[in-house]
DNA sequence: GAGTGGTCTAGACCACACG
DNA sequence: GTGTGGTCTAGACCACTCA
């Protein structure tokens, strides 16, 4: 009885951490700053490099922190919103959105492409890759899928390859109709190259976007965009300009 | 010259060790099977378990397995679907929508809150808590918040807290016009209740839905809904019913 | 070359589920 | 109790960036 509530639920060290470092963020950071190195936070705070690594990279996850070999740790600028609804239902590379095409080439699709595409499992597919730029950084990478036979005139294309096909793609896609488009959103990865596009390790959080193109009932075309996890908010309508920080309900800062 | 390619680009062994373990997965296991236990598989591949936690982590992030302490390691099933569109324009809590009231309260809010409903620094907000359960599993946790002027009906609701309040509420919020809603989607990590909720640790990777209601042109409700990253997909439009693997453009089964 | 974050090891102990 | 995944340690070396 003449104990202090001891520890009933011992929290685990590095979420103990992680909350240590959010009110530090709010409080005693600006954005862009550099943190100490990993070393010395961790002998800071009497935790092993390990431990301390666990919490930096929940942070990384919520956006709070930005971490790149060689150079450091730094406090992360809140989320990008980055639209992504499908009320204006146009075709990819109408106008200028933002997108800007890199490659082109076409390929047997693989099982789950087929799947998205509506069967086609033998049907050639174009593939244009696309890397999206908001304030001046990437923050996706797609790929878009396109059957041989949803646009015929495309045989009649010269350029082999590159951006100069790839636009030429995109233009053919705008002859047809477009009835709706279909969109999905989940956690995955980035695999290597999409990685190397989104200046990011391989592995590093994706959020991916799965979308098929509707025409007449036919799906005739379906992409698969990768957002930095760390970077975007994807938004739905038009909140694009609206500021929400991490912290929801949770800790208010003491500064 | 006589060496045979020496690994210019040594890739991560866990990286490696995560294609494998997905080619397997792909090939030689089937839903719900339980794996070798994290020291047993470590031994088998010659690394240390560190290491194979790594590969396991993604793995899990992509929703390929499922870990649960006391238990093992199983494999998971594809990802459910989870309609989040807002096409149907409704408040939330109209007729059936999957969506179960736990609790309810009121509190002043946070400053990210109040910011989602623009200003009102000061008003309390009623809170009211629910549980999305889809296939029998909860896939998410909400937090609802409406201000306590935009019902103004509520103060003569005797209940004070509990389901019976949080139906009381909601039951309120269908009498007002509904312009239309704003919506986003972001990367975030469950906090302590929300892991609860979910059935899963704190930390565990979620997708952030964060919702505004709009009426004439101002915000009157907002909700912020947390769903398991690892088992869901969220879509929008028509696609609930359409499979997506993780193996997008990836590896090839062999079996 | 110096300094950073990224990977990896070989241990240890803890919290939890289940019989 | 036994077995599982979760946390933690104290090292080591590697890959990268930048002056």
């Amino acid at each position: 009885m003449g104990t202090t509530q001891l520890e009933s639920v011992p929290e685990p060290k590095y979420w103990h951490l992680k909350t240590v470092l959010t009110d530090a963020l709010d409080s005693e950071f600006a954005v862009g700053e550099i943190l100490p190195n990993e070393r010395e936070l961790a002998a800071r705070f009497g935790v092993a490099r390990a431990t301390l690594r666990q919490a930096l990279e929940q942070l990384e996850l919520e956006g709070r922190l930005q971490r790149r070999r060689g150079v450091g740790t730094t406090v992360a600028p809140p989320r990008v919103g980055v639209d992504v609804s499908t009320s204006q239902q146009t075709w990819p590379g109408a106008s200028d959105d933002a997108w800007q095409p890199v490659e082109c080439g076409s390929a047997v699709p693989s099982a789950a492409v087929a799947r998205l595409l509506d069967a086609n499992g033998e049907e050639p597919v174009h593939t244009v890759r696309r890397i999206r730029v908001t304030h001046g950084q990437s923050v996706a990478a797609e790929l878009l899928y396109v059957p041989a036979g949803s646009v015929p005139g495309l045989s009649a294309i010269d350029a082999p390859s590159g951006p100069a096909r790839a636009r030429a793609v995109l233009r053919e896609l705008q002859h047809l109709d477009l009835d709706g488009q279909d969109r999905a959103v989940e956690l995955g990865s980035a695999r290597a190259d999409d990685a190397k596009e989104l200046d990011r390790l391989p592995g590093a959080p994706v959020l991916v976007v799965t979308t098929r193109y509707i025409t007449g009932g036919r799906t005739v075309a379906a992409s698969v965009a990768t957002y930095r996890a760390d970077t975007c908010r994807l938004t739905f309508g038009d909140s694009g300009d609206l500021e929400i920080s991490d912290e929801l309900p949770g800790g208010k800062k003491a500064s």
